[in-house]
DNA sequence: AACTTCATCCCAGATATAGGGATGTAGGCT
DNA sequence: AGCCTACATCCCTATATCTGGGATGAAGTT
């Protein structure tokens, strides 16, 4: 049986927001101390905003986040200015490094840096988005906010589409939900995604980063599924048409090294 | 006020060998599940391993599973082969760079391994241990084991001595409880550390890893107390008596470049 | 200096949880 | 190939765990 080669795709994400319809099931307190991870990662410094962004009890809050802060998943100093904790970077580069993938990638994203000297991503999808999983600097000083375990919505991003270049029938519901104001385009997004299936790599324009764009290109298991992306993104001065048109293969060569890696036999 | 600026020692962290002594206090669920995903970040690959890690009982080890892998915190396929899940992966990087030391040090390391085309680490205390918060790879292809996130002894590693520089109290309490079996070297350990505080930087001689040498220096905050340090790590032919000697000036002032941006008036 | 706000602690009722046992399945052994 | 073992998964109820209101003390604010 081939081995699990990338991280699979897993939409049904929970957080404070949506736990409580699909499961009643025993194990609230933990839920609760993994929402309150979640609270001070989306910017809760105390307690008081703490239990309002999770709605737990001050009380319970306040002995949920002691137990959090002696295992070292949050820092509590003096009360105030809670922030995440250092066993969080421990399993944090452990769970990345535990992944074949940015293992296997990593020497072939650098080899591919040093040849279009642009940002390179690599990054796979998680609860419905993007998250990127390495990340190599261009040497053209163009900053990118883009970090690894960052996240990123899926239809707005180069790397994204070409993650999903193989679910044409979420295309649609993935566009909806992630632009829900915007519903006049949907024909637009679904006309270059065929297109961009049809070539096997996909572009973006400034879609989600107003002056960035990107070239990107899947990466294939064993399976022949999608597991991940690379993509070389740059500001759009150094990003004309044509040259993103010719980067395409340069992409998709470097995408095609690591799914062979992957046990991908194309 | 002064900010806090860097994670402070942290010497309770529990897990589930001593998690029962201290606080009976009510949070089992919390603790079980966190001690949980240590268990997997220490190898257990399927239920009946994290049962018996965990001393937790099957039924519920599953049910807690069941949720950390809905909340991303562990990667469950097909009931086997767990591993570490992405939502570690976000917050440990979120988590590393919510803390300004590694930002304000960044600039700082690359100058210095720039410098001295070895290994150069970035660490904190965290748990009586040494957690690396920053590698920058030494250029003449000495590989170390080292990573972002992993842990070593305090008294083992030249960065480790480095930051209980100041806790003559300490030392050989910390010397004894890491070295168990060893306890005649107790005096010569703490001479040496005598030494490397009136220098104001500790030395590594192959002490950790065999054949591997490095010299340190601590990162102090604006009161003063060592937060972190920096090391220069080679191997052994890279590094002579009279090198070391000579890198420790380098070290420091690249650990004092740090420190002022931590607030340090030296 | 008095007030307000907040983290922290305590306690008893309410409830979520624990774990034994049953079930179905996948892989291993003969 | 077929039986068997070991395992993940699910169900259920007694009970140990957790919840949240309220009290306390400290710190910052007006």
């Amino acid at each position: 049986m081939p081995h699990e080669t990338a991280l699979p795709p897993q939409e049904n994400r929970l957080n404070a927001r949506d736990a409580e319809p699909s499961l009643p099931s025993g194990t609230q307190t933990l839920a609760r101390g993994l929402d309150i991870i979640r609270a001070v990662a989306e910017g809760a410094r105390d307690l008081r905003s703490v239990a309002e962004a999770t709605g737990i009890g001050r009380s319970t809050a306040h002995r949920l986040v002691q137990l959090l802060d002696r295992y070292g998943y949050l820092r509590v100093a003096g009360g105030r200015d809670y922030a995440l904790g250092p066993a969080l970077i421990e399993f944090g580069f452990q769970a990345l490094h535990q992944n074949p993938l940015p293992v296997v990638a990593r020497p072939v994203l650098e080899e591919l840096a040093e040849k279009v000297q642009d940002t390179v991503h690599l990054a796979i999808v998680d609860g419905g988005e993007v998250l990127y999983l390495d990340k190599i600097e261009g040497t053209r000083g163009a900053e990118m906010r883009s970090r690894i375990g960052h996240r990123m919505p899926l239809t707005r991003t180069g790397i994204g589409k070409a993650l999903i270049l193989d679910r044409d029938s979420d295309w649609q519901r993935l566009y909806e939900a992630e632009r829900s104001g915007d519903p006049g385009r949907v024909e637009e997004f679904l006309r270059r995604m065929h297109e961009y299936s049809r070539h096997g790599a996909a572009m973006d324009l400034e879609e989600n980063e107003p002056g960035i764009r990107c070239v990107a290109a899947p990466i294939r298991d064993a399976g022949a599924s999608i597991v991940a992306a690379v993509s070389v993104s740059a500001t759009k001065p150094f990003m004309p048409a044509q040259r993103m048109r010719g980067l395409v293969p340069v992409v998709q060569k470097a995408a095609r090294s690591i799914s062979r890696s992957l046990g991908f036999a194309g």
